[in-house]
DNA sequence: GATGAATGAGCATTCATTCAT
DNA sequence: CATGAATGAATGCTCATTCAT
């Protein structure tokens, strides 16, 4: 691989080519069998190599779920921050993270089922691993609400159960748009959800 | 059997002593273990029967998951019907939906937790199963919101959307409360979520 | 049941009634299903009794095989004990075993089955408890081929060697006709075979 | 591997060999337990691999005992057909089967159980899936006697009749020899038995 | 690093047998 | 005698993980 030298960092190194390659086919067949009910196996043909290969690359099959939330939630999570670094207000913040949300998700459909799926195990080990990146999110949320009131952009009495009404909205409406075959695209409810929104938060 | 004569009406038959002990017990043990992690035995034990005995009163494990949620989730939405029906207006109805569906989980903390941890199943099978009676809630909300908009008590311009809201606050605010290990007492919130929907459904 | 008192001998004991109830019911179930698939309720259900009365009868599973065979054998082999003995010749008698081998077995389907199937188990114990039956009848032929031998009305070397082509040759015969579901009736065949032993004993 | 280079095509390969060591093993236990008494782990123990590489090479333990057969059968038959191959005449023809018959199975006595037990499952599954190798040696005898009534060889009536008595007296006489704990060699009967056939079918 | 055959612990389910009624 | 609900030992099969090549 000698011709790589040059453009060696433009390129995903190998090894991490091969990394993702497996995230991606676990988040395929994570989304369409559940953790529990898919096998290794499938993630590895899935993903085009040997059963052996992913323990190369991840401790054992918890470690993928983990890994997986890692990375996508943080891309998830980076790309609301900088898509909300360009707002001025908190109205334009809470829209935008609505906006951003539903893109991500609409473009990821199986990390959102996954998500949608198994944000909420009960095998406390892996519950545990995975509250990691969501409770950052949360924290986002709960700031921009918090700054929102301290500018007095919106009204709020308690940070934490307004941070659950933005986010629970958004998670159902996912819920609906991931369980149905035939969804209707989530860019014609964001709308109607600010609304919802503007009224609750009596946003100015 | 003769002592029981007379107090026949007030024992509950044998038979589904046995039945609801058993339902009790995957109530608990799916909670605290999730459904895939918990074994048949896990359940029988906790049941106070042999592991045979279960497959007397269940096709399968999977017959024990959606059985339970049939059974809670219909007396969950009984116990809200009869609370709505003593309500003359729709900000009666939703205050009382809201703080029937914190009493009831408050008073059955592994249903709500087996109703957090299952309800996002993704094997196709339980998911279908245990569908049935959420979407029957669902249906009730839309039902309250429908005629909160006919009878112009609150502002609306979607229902489906409104329900995503209104289901998805309580159920973060559950989600929250069954994953912390000191949770704050669900009433104190009762009047804050109630609040927030004022402002978004614009409750008259 | 005072009434019976009269005709008590001509009745069969309501124990004896309810013990071939159930050795009727193994024999159909055990044809249909085999010794192993057929489980005990199969036969409890068929034979019109509960579970646990079958043990009022029998020590086990493996009892009811064993008496069903003792009970059946016991009788097709009276059966053919008497037929023989009014039989004068050896030919007589050979034709006689052949005829009413295959009558016995042609109103006993399931009997037949049931020899066909289990009358090999591997499991030494219900070989060795099955045996004894089959070893009377093997005697009985052995019998038969020696007095013939004694008078010089069939030719044969060796007594053991000739009741294995003769019974063989029967059990062959009834194998092909337990398995096709159309079988040409065994009656038909009963002189093509004694021409067979004709020509093999060399019967006068 | 360097050193297998020279020799490899007088090897089995390693793939093949695991495969027959489960057959072989099975073999051994079905023999010595019957089909539905025999564990797949007592296979496993015996074939000196791990219960779960039994999976690796059959589908379920059913597919064990009817591979059993295909291959062994197989064997067998086609033993048969060689020897018979060299044969001139119907005479020798019937002789040779004989003969080979016995060598077979007393060469493979564990097989010779087996056949004996299992050829008479009742399991519909299991009988449906034995017959076909059973099937091809009824037809290569009744093709034997076929062409020897054709030439005029043999005298028989009925040629499926015939092959009955053929088979159904060597199957009795390898059922005695498996039965019994001291058997005498089949070699000494091989001449006892022709001769009854040559009576029987008239041999010229 | 990559492979995939081999491993064996783990578990849902069955069913002969018991025993309180 | 009769019942059938309850028992729990027994077993086929799966699948995450390892390791020799």
């Amino acid at each position: 691989m000698v011709w790589m030298k040059g453009v060696y960092d433009l390129m995903i190194k190998p090894r991490e080519e091969k990394y993702h390659a497996i995230l991606d086919a676990a988040t395929e067949a994570f989304a369409e069998y559940g953790y529990y009910t898919c096998q290794v196996s499938k993630i590895a043909k899935l993903a085009g190599v040997a059963d052996g290969t992913i323990y190369l690359y991840f401790k054992n099959k918890e470690d993928i779920l983990v890994s997986l939330f890692s990375d996508r939630m943080g891309n998830f999570i980076r790309e609301i921050q900088q898509s909300i670094a360009q707002c001025t207000t908190t109205k334009e913040r809470l829209f935008c993270i609505i906006r951003t949300h539903f893109k991500y998700m609409q473009e990821n459909r199986s990390l959102a089922i996954v998500t949608q799926i198994e944000l909420r195990q009960s095998d406390p080990k892996i519950r545990e691993a995975i509250s990691g990146p969501l409770r950052e999110y949360f924290h986002l949320i709960e700031q921009v609400l918090s700054e929102g009131v301290q500018k007095e952009e919106i009204t709020l009495m308690d940070i934490k159960v307004g941070r659950q009404m933005f986010f629970g909205t958004l998670d159902a409406a996912i819920s609906d748009w991931v369980s149905s075959r035939k969804p209707r695209p989530l860019e014609g409810i964001e709308e109607l959800i600010y609304e919802l929104m503007r009224g609750a938060f009596n946003i100015k």
